[in-house]
DNA sequence: TTGACTTAATCAAGCGATTAACTAAGATTG
DNA sequence: CAATCTTAGTTAATCGCTTGATTAAGTCAA
């Protein structure tokens, strides 16, 4: 009963794997420069297990966006999910006092930093190449992304910036939570060009801190202060 | 003498045909899945000329970031010469006065104008998704693009930008720099996410007019405003 | 005629997919 | 109990096809 390494079915190993192995050779250099014969080596796999397992080559790279969108809700869920408690305890047609409107912001902030930490995070490096290449081409795999983690994230933290911006509209608040994003996203999609403007040879904790004390403080500045007209 | 449609050299039509073909077929799935008899096809040219004219893939692959820059530089390159003047002309050691403040601030704020447009534009989504994969995983196409024209329009964009906010470090300034221009960038990068969450088929000039004006705002803002410690 | 340019043909190498044969572990029999 | 069957997992080998590169022959304007 109490096996050491868990019995699971072998299957089940050599299908994770799989998953592993073709997360990081897709990532590398994209879909077709990745070779079955070359994931399934890292695998220590044979090359006609992709086929039994997952179908083919295509099936093993959604597979790989199963994976990582099970991976990020781990990451981000626990934020999600005390947002969408507070949106729910917040009182329904008015403005909001001083102290909830802290809380809010602190929320807001809060999820800033997990995902601010997760694009720099080299063990998130492959994903998040996997991921910023499906927004240039979405394929089926873009749909697993968006509907398993990116619209519940978005949806919640817009309503909350909604609330902290009475004035705004849905789109209004939409576009302010998008381009906080972009603040933090730049830093995985540009990185090698704000490496190098910043001289910096890597994103290390120094760097990572620095990095969060600019977007929170832009991030509450945005949040708080009403656009003219 | 005076030939219609520029006599030049039959290799220059050639080239240049097989520059603009390899954009399109490298951006859309990149290095690896594009194929030299593919690009040859669409530029109506033989295989071979790939390595006669380029020496080989890597090659062409190279000479379409050198067209890249170019065109780059011809869409940004006046602001950035203004910036510069104006960066000369300003008062050396001491505090801005309100106008010039103003007029430095515009300048900035033009900068973004340009980029956002250049970013949003279908015209430029192959050059993007190139310069945005160089990003990952640069390679020598990176330097081309970094020396032409990243480096001299960041560089001068920070040391306008240090002015402004005159108890900013270098660095301090490089960052804010970088976070502005990543509310830009999100509508490349992270294209997919954004027109779904906005609920927009495509960014067409209406779009563009609310995209620029939430971080013309936002951007206005953060150059406007000191951190507090 | 010269030299830049272009062509069709060919090469070895690597690709994804498929197949038939083999293994190991459980379940089903007599 | 043991012989047999069933099934999931795995393996090596092979298929037709495309790849980047090269080459020798050909074109064409100066």
């Amino acid at each position: 009963m109490t096996d050491p390494d868990k019995p699971s079915d072998r299957g089940d190993q050599t299908r994770s794997a799989l998953v592993q192995a073709a997360m990081a050779e897709f990532s590398d250099n994209g879909y077709h420069a990745a070779s079955n014969r070359d994931i399934a080596a890292q695998a220590q796999a044979n090359q006609a297990l992709i086929g039994y397992h997952f179908g083919g080559k295509q099936g093993l790279y959604l597979a790989v966006f199963q994976f990582i969108s099970e991976q990020v809700q781990q990451h981000t869920g626990s934020v999600i999910a005390q947002m969408k408690a507070r949106l729910g305890s917040l009182p329904e047609g008015e403005p909001l006092d001083a102290e909830a409107r802290e809380a809010c912001i602190q929320l807001v902030l809060g999820l800033v930093e997990r995902m601010a930490k997760l694009f720099v995070s080299p063990l998130f490096k492959p994903a998040a190449q996997l991921i910023l290449r499906e927004q240039q081409k979405p394929t089926q795999a873009f749909d697993i992304l968006y509907e398993s983690f990116m619209r519940p994230s978005l949806q919640v933290v817009t309503a909350l910036v909604q609330r902290l911006r009475p004035k705004d509209s849905r789109e209004d608040a939409a576009l302010l939570v998008i381009t906080i994003l972009g603040q933090i996203l730049i830093f995985r999609a540009g990185r090698s060009t704000a490496l190098r403007h910043l001289a910096w040879e890597d994103i290390g904790p120094d760097q990572l801190a620095a990095i969060l004390k600019r977007v929170k403080t832009s991030t509450r500045l945005l949040l708080s202060t009403e656009d003219e007209t």
